[in-house]
DNA sequence: TAGATTGTTAATCGATTAACAATC
DNA sequence: TAGATTGTTAATCGATTAACAATC
């Protein structure tokens, strides 16, 4: 398996999205121009990439939508069952609980776990809410290979600690913090407030007539 | 104002948010080792990042917590309101909507807009959702900088092209499409099936004991 | 002082972009 | 064929890491 760069890897993702949009929309054949039209990409990027899911292009003609398709399923592994368990059932665990469109891509979470009283054995969407103290257990006996974590910060390490130890292999983290975590562990983290950041910064570096300038501002 | 580079630029928020909960634990001094451990990034790199918001640090001793804090505020715009409209309000709309972090950092959704009729007219947290039809009065007489998606993909160019007309100067955008947009307009694009994605792929790559061939798993 | 830590410069690393021969 | 598009190599760009003099 051919090691790919971070960046090429969540790009290869966008790709398989957008051939997926493009071959329900009856689309045959699309070149990296078109895509990266769609995509506001580089063209030499995307056939760059594309290198790293096997040869699928050919010159004068572009890529088979759906053959390249189904390389990317299958070298991202979306196809597959992602079995997982989802910490922190506050709004936005249920958010990404009731999403569909992450089922799509193999997602199934088949546990849900908050540590407040009130919220266990409520039932949301066919599952009862578990007791956190059940969680290792249930990782170990389902064999659950990703967790889910909508935690608030607080509590977030102990969660992913629990995990570890029940032997999970990957976490997608929304809580705000970073998570001390074995390094054969891989870990996402989902931190929103550094998109809030970035934009803020933005708003107050570009110029924007709709933002009152306090009192430093005039380059 | 110096240009900062964009993974520099997030991780200055990581640090902002590390100084602020060692502020609030009474800390008054920590080094860059410091900050590395507790954010698992190379001091050195830490280092270099500060240097794009003034000078602070002394030999020997470290930075001054509270002084870096609030530099780091200043130099981001934390500390600045930035009012918002949220487009989309069903259940990621409504958790971010609800989410008391972001206020932290000057986030004020002032205005709460859905397209479903069943949906327009209903108090939320203080607030009426008002049609999308009003979403371009609204953002141009209240003068509002930063718009929210949290619609559906279809709908989200759409929405995108009304907020734009409307003069508004960033977008934060939770749809999993690629928005068109003028490039004066800063946009940060949320897009949590990337993550889902690469995990996905770490968890087929790494040989995960929890993974098994799918043919194991039918039930 | 002696030692720890900063800010900065230089070296390394990795990713993007450009160029173009090969190809259909 | 002529022309468009691929895959790949080389050049460029930018970010990270290493090294170390300056400093308190």
């Amino acid at each position: 398996m051919k090691k790919i760069p971070k960046p090429a890897l969540e790009r290869l993702f966008l790709y398989y999205r957008l051939l997926l949009s493009a071959h329900n929309n009856g689309e045959k054949i699309i070149s990296s121009v078109e895509m990266g039209k769609r995509l506001d990409l580089d063209p030499a990027q995307i056939r760059k990439d594309l290198t790293y899911c096997g040869e699928f292009g050919k010159p004068r003609i572009g890529y088979r939508v759906e053959g390249l398709m189904n390389e990317l399923q299958t070298v991202l592994g979306l196809g597959e069952r992602k079995q997982a368990v989802l910490v922190g059932v506050g709004r936005l665990g249920m958010a990404i609980y009731s999403y569909s469109g992450f089922a799509k891509f193999g997602l199934e979470i088949i546990g849900l776990f908050d540590s407040d009283p009130t919220k266990v054995g409520l039932n949301l969407g066919g599952q009862t809410i578990m007791n956190i103290a059940q969680l290792g257990e249930f990782i170990r006996q389902k064999r659950v290979p990703l967790g889910i974590i909508t935690a608030p910060a607080a509590s977030a390490q102990q969660v992913a600690d629990i995990m570890v130890d029940a032997g999970i292999c990957a976490i997608w983290n929304f809580a705000p913090v970073t998570l001390k975590v074995p390094e054969n562990i891989s870990i996402r983290n989902e931190d929103l407030a550094i998109g809030l950041a970035t934009l803020s910064w933005n708003l107050i570096n570009s110029g924007c007539p709709y933002i009152q300038p306090t009192e430093d501002e005039l380059d």
